[in-house]
DNA sequence: CTGTTAGCGCATTCAT
DNA sequence: ATGAATGCGCTAACAG
């Protein structure tokens, strides 16, 4: 079904059905609903790689992530696809497994795709080629998550987040507080996020913490588990992200530890499972479908205004904190009396 | 850039360049080695909307899912875009939010976007406007998770997964079992599953049995606390899905009770995480990669042969269950001995 | 308000 | 082995 077979049925030319469907006003109404009523019957649909070749834009947003088994970039995802919807746009997305050689794979496939402009959550936006490649294309980008002077992105201030995780964690009197995290080089968040917890320990004097690199999910929870299993173990953990977070309370529960009594454990994301978990998982929480949202509505706005996206108009998005129930206060501290762990059962007495 | 400027570069016809990259065996080695290093310094890529237009053939794959806030589906998206870009296509993914209105505006927005075939999980295939919409518009597609007679499937067999299910429950010394789901009218797999569910008691002489359905996940916690708050309680729940089941265990834990101690909860799905929790969940496993995987393979292979998808084709994957540490004997069942409570801890005891 | 025409970038005849 | 010409379906000038 082509404008041309339908323009012969309604005896119009192919300009009038055009018209109908770009620009409704600028045909007459009787004109318009004879269109539409045949385009109907006859089930038309104005093709989409014919109008992209016209008009040299295709609706289409490529979106790069590293992967969808991680509930953040789904969520993320979500929003993503909202926004585009809302705005008139398809989404195409690839997935990169954090591999830098397919983050320059998949800009490379999205160009030749054809696509507007794309969102991407690459590893180091420093470093990128995948991105050296999209300004040689000068194609509009924004970079979700990452945060880098050079770029647009839309992001949260990871390092300020978890300094103010840690403040909490010493005011309910931990001490010996660990930060774990998955391959550090895997992206500039995990860095940040490393960051944060180094300086939010030393503002409060405590300059000897550990930091525990676990690179690979198979053995995550063993290596976990090694640390718990030392006499001096920390009574908290900050890790860099919820699914650490979840493997941590697995490895805590494996050595005998029950959570949050004998330790406490914070997350960061804030993926809308942790609410679910038992126990509810206490984290810093960032607004992944807003980020998906705001990235894909900032794309969306440069484009139609033609305006170039200045990196220094990045966003910073509110982070907040989840009280939930993975948290307390430390088992050696004067403040962890019965009547505190209670409260702390009920949420009460979360970092807060 | 495009192939005529590159042609011009090259110093040859535009349909040598046009050779180049799509038979380059019918094109000598010279001129192709040629072509392509300048192809390299011009950064040349094939327009993919005017290959489209042209070969009436996009290598796009429209999906259409309820949602990826549900790890099942965003498992299974991350099998189709495994999948597609082995075979060389790209993917186009909306989400529905089980709104059937949507369903069918997906599907038209991807007729019209001009993709090759669909890869769908829809609410009801035996009565959905959007299989409709393709069959009219005779492009190829795949369903997902759904199960029906008059199309094409890639499914588990939720009905006899469930029946199992109930018998290992049953083994382990339970007697009332209830069972939880989601909206039932939601979907095809949620019925299979009641229905299973109800076919499995009645198997064992146990017809008095409690089908919960709740429909808002903002009551769902409540509404299991309060089924579980009743004096002749279950003591066991077997749940439509993962994610319910989860909420379970929350409710359980809300209600005072242990999991599996004092009450035993069993999913369905097999999403990832559920071997990362505490308790580590029981479920029936789906190979939700491989089905989105299979259905892409399925796809791709017709409209490669163009062979039509035969419905009686449809294949069965199949179900697993993982031993988690959700399940164990029931309380007041003869062998539910403290030894008994204690290996069902190291995971030997799970229904198996 | 409506019709005619040209061309977007490419693959594919048909020549050579 | 290579080149010239055509048209896929559509939109945007321009003409009326």
């Amino acid at each position: 079904m082509s404008i041309k077979q339908l323009a012969a049925r309604a005896d119009v030319s192919m300009a009038t059905v055009s018209r109908v469907f770009n620009f409704p006003d600028k045909v007459s109404a009787d004109t318009r609903q004879h269109v539409l009523r045949i385009a109907q019957e006859l089930g038309y649909l104005p093709n989409a790689s014919a109008r992209s070749l016209r008009t040299q834009c295709s609706k289409v947003l490529g979106i790069v992530l590293p992967t969808l088994l991680n509930p953040v970039f789904a969520e993320c995802l979500d929003g993503i696809a909202q926004a585009a919807r809302a705005a008139g746009y398809a989404i195409l997305p690839i997935t990169t497994d954090y591999e830098l050689e397919r983050e320059e794979q998949a800009v490379l496939q999205l160009i030749a795709a054809d696509v507007d402009g794309m969102v991407l959550v690459v590893s180091q936006p420093a470093t990128s080629r995948a991105l050296d490649r999209l300004r040689a294309a000068s194609l509009p980008y924004v970079l979700a998550y990452n945060r880098h002077a050079d770029h647009p992105c839309v992001s949260v201030d990871n390092e300020t987040a978890v300094i103010e995780m840690v403040a909490r964690l010493v005011a309910l009197g931990h001490r010996r507080i660990a930060f774990i995290s998955g391959e550090l080089a895997a992206s500039d968040r995990a860095l940040q996020r490393q960051r944060g917890f180094c300086e939010g320990m030393q503002a409060h004097g405590l300059d000897t913490y550990v930091c525990l690199e676990v690179p690979f999910i198979e053995t995550a929870i063993q290596d976990i588990g090694a640390l718990l299993d030392t006499p001096g173990r920390p009574t908290a953990l900050v890790c860099s992200n919820d699914l650490i977070a979840i493997r941590s309370i697995r490895a805590a529960h494996l050595a005998g530890l029950t959570v949050p009594r004998d330790i406490s454990i914070a997350g960061f994301d804030g993926i809308a499972l942790g609410r679910d978990l038992t126990p509810a998982l206490s984290t810093i929480t960032q607004p992944n479908q807003a980020i998906g949202r705001d990235s894909v509505q900032w794309l969306v706005a440069a484009l139609a205004s033609g305006q170039p996206l200045a990196p220094h108009a990045s966003r910073l998005l509110p982070h907040a904190f989840r009280t939930g129930e993975s948290c307390t206060t430390a088992p050696d501290s004067p403040s962890s009396s019965r009547r505190a762990r209670v409260a702390s059962l009920t949420s009460t007495l979360d970092p807060s």
